[in-house]
DNA sequence: ACAAAAAATGTGTTCGAACACATTGATGTT
DNA sequence: AACATCAATGTGTTCGAACACATTTTTTGT
């Protein structure tokens, strides 16, 4: 099982190390016999590069640019930085350097701030988490003419200009939350899907975990939930669940499309004859520990953290070693419960 | 954010590349007024070596071999294949061969015989799957007489010569199972834990499974499931089955703590007013066929394939990059349903 | 047939770390 | 003073691929 080299190829084909690479990266000047000789030879033997050698004689320092909402200001997007870090002291050696923007998740002025400050730098590529739907679009133009790579996660934009998306796929998402509602909630009863954020959010993928919730409860045979959607911000949550919770015919189960379940959890808690199941988004410590007490049921993992990280991976290893990256990488959708959150948080 | 070599901290230091090579690996031979003033540098501009041009001049080829059952009998094997080639396509480049070797895991003898002929070959490391229990432990110590790296995956073995188990927290599978189970199965109810395999199997990870999911059970007030526990064969399950769902007080859930749980629902699948609820293991095609059914309520997927890819990658990184392993790594308990199992299975 | 142009091929250097080997300088011994 | 000893330091080569540059061979035009 010897490892050839360029200099063992030119060798048994009898040219010099120089033809062999012409033939290898396919620039010409090369006769026809010393091709066909050399090509199969080639193929022969499996040549593989060592890409150790390679990437040393490629000394350039890549720089990546990331480019999301403060964790300061939501604590969502903490995970975000871990993967990043985690990534950071992956590639830190290898020539890779990495930067972190942050922006107010409310504010669209500071995300177009932020994306100048960092378009002026002309980074390799750039990690954008685009929580302003058509602000992005506008951004990501402006790298592509630039010749910046895009890369985008949590947030599906279907836009040519991007190079790789790391996501999961947010119909399906919903969809799995309907399957476990369904299972834990009696037919007939009421059921609440409840968009809440702090601020406006001009983001789809609220829309899209709605889409995938009643397009599976449509679809099976008398389940006869009724649903009601509401769009809330936090401030106005407690009054509005409250008259809910008040009247006569109260709803069985809640499924809010966003991260803030918590403080649903923390209301629907006061309420404990209802027995109201409760289904959400995101390993943030609020809602593990309600999610330990059992006032929510089941929490969909869209682990940013992952995301993000895998992210910078598949640029990183781009840069260095000629990987190819696929244009959509959907991460799996996993359902955490009391029991099993431990193996998602500690990694 | 310029990259430091060692020519650049000698020339800072005012010394030659030898003495800064001296002064990082303690070679010693280095007046202390260098050493100092390296050291200094080294610290102060955070000196990160390139690791590409340090396993460059490592030209060694390393050698893993992988010891499995023979998936052509078990198929719950075959995703440990898939994992490895992943594994072998990232580095085989990078100077590592990976060799796969099959035993019968209804036979000891060719577990035995299979080793011996890995012995014989002395690679640098082999992943072993340890189904026999015992077998397993026998065969490990002469692999560390012979100063071959031992990892395992699947079955914690609790001993001292591996040098990383891949694997998930077993007893915590056992309580994820109960805990589901909770939520779909009404109290009071008769609920039937089935050891199920093809053959008598001496590994003890169904036995952590039950442990765990009896644990849970206990600890919640006014349970008051009836447990009973079986181990069968697969050849003595259809009767065995028929009997107890025949009898009056029947079952209103099953755990299967092997991925054999299709043969359980393909039974109970004709008692369909006993509305029994099903989890059991692994993303088999066959499973998978019965959970979309909603014939098996839950999957715990133990996640094979992803187990051996993150081993062979740990030995992989470890041989390249001087990386460390971790000598035990915990992966996800992922909770499967009909919804989720695609991004668990194209992965 | 011969020079010039073009094509084919070969040679040598580079990337950064590692290490073998060479050199310097200080100290001690006779 | 001459020489050996030994610690400290410096120099040069290697790993494999990539590419600039040098050299050889072939083709073309007159």
């Amino acid at each position: 099982m010897k490892k050839y080299t360029i200099k063992d190829i030119a060798k048994l084909a009898g040219v010099s190390k120089g033809t062999v690479d012409r033939v290898i990266h396919k620039r010409g000047k090369v006769s026809q016999a010393a091709l066909e000789k050399v090509t199969k030879l080639l193929e022969e033997i499996d040549y593989q590069p060592n890409l150790i050698a390679r990437s040393l004689k490629n000394t350039k320092n890549y720089h990546i640019c990331v480019i999301q909402p403060n964790p300061e200001i939501d604590p969502y997007w903490q995970p975000c930085i871990d993967g990043v870090n985690d990534a950071i002291n992956e590639y830190k050696s290898f020539g890779i350097t990495i930067d972190s923007y942050f922006f107010n998740h409310a504010d669209t002025d500071s995300f177009f701030k932020v994306n100048e400050e960092v378009l002026k730098q002309l980074p390799d590529a750039v990690l954008i988490t685009p929580v302003f739907h058509k602000e992005s679009i506008e951004v990501i133009k402006k790298y592509n003419a630039n010749n910046v790579i895009v890369s985008t996660i949590n947030d599906p934009l279907e836009l040519n200009g991007i190079t790789n998306y790391v996501g999961q796929d947010l119909i399906q998402s919903g969809r799995i939350a309907a399957r476990l509602m369904e299972m834990i909630v009696p037919r007939n009863r009421d059921i609440l899907i409840v968009h809440l954020d702090e601020v406006f959010n001009n983001s789809i993928h609220m829309q899209l975990k709605e889409k995938g919730f009643k397009n599976y409860l449509k679809h099976i045979s008398n389940s006869n939930y009724k649903l009601k959607t509401y769009s809330l911000q936090q401030a106005d949550l407690d009054e509005k669940l409250h008259d809910l919770l008040n009247k006569p015919n109260a709803i069985s189960g809640i499924f809010v499309t966003t991260s803030k379940v918590y403080s649903v959890a923390k209301i629907v808690e006061n309420f404990p004859d209802l027995n109201i199941k409760i289904i959400g988004y995101d390993l943030l410590d609020e809602n593990i520990k309600y999610l330990k007490k059992g006032a929510i049921d089941f929490l969909i993992n869209q682990n940013p953290k992952h995301q993000a990280y895998l992210c910078i991976t598949q640029l990183a290893e781009y840069f260095l070693f000629d990987k190819k990256i696929p244009k959509q990488k959907l991460l799996p959708i996993d359902i955490v419960n009391s029991e099993n959150f431990d193996g998602y948080t500690n990694n």
